[in-house]
DNA sequence: TCCCCCTAAGTTAGCGCTAACAATTAGTTT
DNA sequence: AAACTAATTGTTAGCGCTAACTTAGGGGGA
């Protein structure tokens, strides 16, 4: 298996034709799948293009046809599930979708470095921008910002200045908190992630609506940080509490640190407390006892992303929405009540 | 804040030479910054620049010097922590060195997706390419491949047919399980990744070969799959048998579920059993107790790799190896035993 | 039969930039 | 003062490709 060429000049569009025997410009014609070619010469152009290995050469193309097949993706916080998975989802479907991929990641979401972020992609004459930062301070920055391409921002809620793509994250939250309202629970806990995180705030909302829905309490919100230790610590205030009968936790991480928790507190889980998470992170399957959790498409939310992106390519900004929605896993760690057995 | 341009075209160097009141070439000395131009010229031109907020276009750059300033970053396994890590890191230390990063993710470790890749790169004429694929079956993918660009390797063992920047995940190995020994343990276990990951090979290897010096018994190896799930097996397993004091785990998250494990079992983690974790995730800190573990610097590791592959670029292949020493972060799962107090 | 039109090719002119060379100026040297 | 240097700037020729225009052959309708 070899990649690559061992020659001293990789083959140009001139040398496919002269084998061929036809012009420069059929071969360009063959490659761009024109209408006007007889698949007799179609077919020498492909044969030819097949004996030398010729492969068209990017940066000449983009010069003249002033598109670089290339879209940016701006991403922070990519050692988190979320976004690590986002930025997997959007790859792959830009790539199915004939595009490269260039990414640059946010080490702190300020203004300057989102700025020279974008003018690194403007430089790279990126054909589109996808957005991965899913905190309020880049909403609000973005939507000053006034963009020469075409910009999908991933997860952020709908707003006419800008193109979304999103899970809705309110729905998993209504999906885990209902679920554990239908079976009976009427002390429903929430253990949130940072506030500043807009996928944190929507699902403390969508807990909140739910509950109000039945007409329980939203009393009991306890604030985390997405770390195990976040929600290990929420697990021992809601234990030493002792009226809560279900904990939703913003994410499988936290969700992990309060099963650990209520063990030590000597809670069984469901039996004493269920517990639902978010994420479906691959491990939840494999909790003691499997965790409920909510699955959120990673992939199928970039692949919207990138038709939303096209779209806007083609038609210029759309400031439109598309939402994926997540769906509910139940595994073992949810139950009725005790009081309703 | 305004990145981009509303104006119908965007300025060329032609125009900001006519601005300057120079030809266009010397507009071009002053962006690539050749010794002869005069400093006057040479503000009037970034003046112009300036006022006209033009950017070379990287397309016609790309075609005339024939680099795309583009390296390709290809990997596998992203939802894991130390590939996600290790490309953050890589990823930041080229843009540092001015080059953007297209991305490629694997899958499947099939030669064929492979091919699939480098020849996604190739179209792109990258410059050089980074390898993040801990897996045994890319090396051998890749010692069989001739390539056109320069290429390294993230994480392989040293081989003269690749330049490789790695972590001496022996040496962590080492220091993990060299701190149980010094300790007075005398019987430590080790839970391992999947063995066709190449870290988990090493690290089982660096825990057999600081046992074997010590001339420890490596009796206690038990398989796992990076996951807590198969920690907390482990754990349970190692609980039942009852006469391992020190636990060596090839990753924090099975660390975090063998603690669990520990736990149910009514062993006191240090007092009973001592714990080392690997990675030095965010959360191992906040565990409880908080992990001791191995920090491998991925920052430092990403850096490394460019430094590596700006240097196989100028000078061609160079079948070097840059190794990073991790180090360990003494936390509070670790004791003595407690025949040694 | 002539003319028109449609198809399948070829020719030409750049896209915006850099490298190589040519030209101009000023500063020395003989 | 002629001639030679070095520093600075301008001019020219592509890089490899596509879009727009041009040309060469066939059909078919009058």
């Amino acid at each position: 298996m070899s990649v690559g060429s061992e020659t001293r000049r990789p083959p140009v569009m001139e040398d496919v034709a002269r084998l061929a025997g036809v012009s420069h410009q059929t071969v360009s014609r063959v490659l761009n799948a024109h209408p006007n070619v007889s698949p007799q010469t179609r077919e020498r152009v492909e044969k030819a293009i097949g004996e030398l290995g010729y492969r068209r050469n990017t940066a000449a193309r983009s010069l003249v046809t002033r598109r670089s097949q290339t879209i940016g993706v701006l991403g922070s916080d990519m050692s988190h599930y979320g976004p690590a998975n986002t930025l997997l989802g959007v790859q792959q479907a830009a790539r199915d979708k004939g595009y490269f991929v260039s990414v640059a990641s946010l080490s702190e979401v300020t203004p300057a470095a989102i700025k020279d972020a974008l003018e690194y992609f403007m430089m790279q004459s990126v054909d589109g921008i996808v957005v991965i930062v899913p905190h309020e301070a880049m909403f609000e920055s973005l939507s000053t910002i006034s963009m020469a391409v075409p910009l999908v921002a991933v997860g952020f809620g709908v707003d006419e200045r800008l193109s979304v793509a999103a899970v809705n994250q309110r729905m998993g939250a209504s999906l885990a908190v209902q679920h554990l309202v239908d079976l009976g629970h009427t002390a429903i806990a929430h253990v949130s992630g940072p506030p500043d995180w807009i996928d944190a705030a929507a699902r403390i909302d969508g807990w909140r609506r739910t509950l109000a829905q039945a007409e329980l309490s939203d009393s009991v919100l306890i604030r985390g940080n997405w770390s195990a230790e976040s929600g290990y610590r929420a697990g021992l205030e809601l234990a030493a509490v002792g009226n809560v009968t279900a904990l939703f936790a913003a994410n499988d991480q936290m969700a992990l640190g309060a099963l650990r928790a209520f063990s030590e507190a000597g809670l069984r889980v469901p039996q004493d407390i269920s517990l639902v998470g978010y994420d479906d992170q691959p491990e939840a399957a494999y909790l003691v006892p499997p965790l409920t959790t909510v699955n959120q498409g990673f992939k199928e939310l970039g692949a919207r992303c990138m038709q939303m992106l096209l779209f806007d390519m083609a038609n210029g900004h759309s400031g439109a929405s598309s939402v994926v929605n997540p769906r509910l896993v139940v595994r073992s760690t949810t139950a009725p009540p005790r009081a309703a057995r």
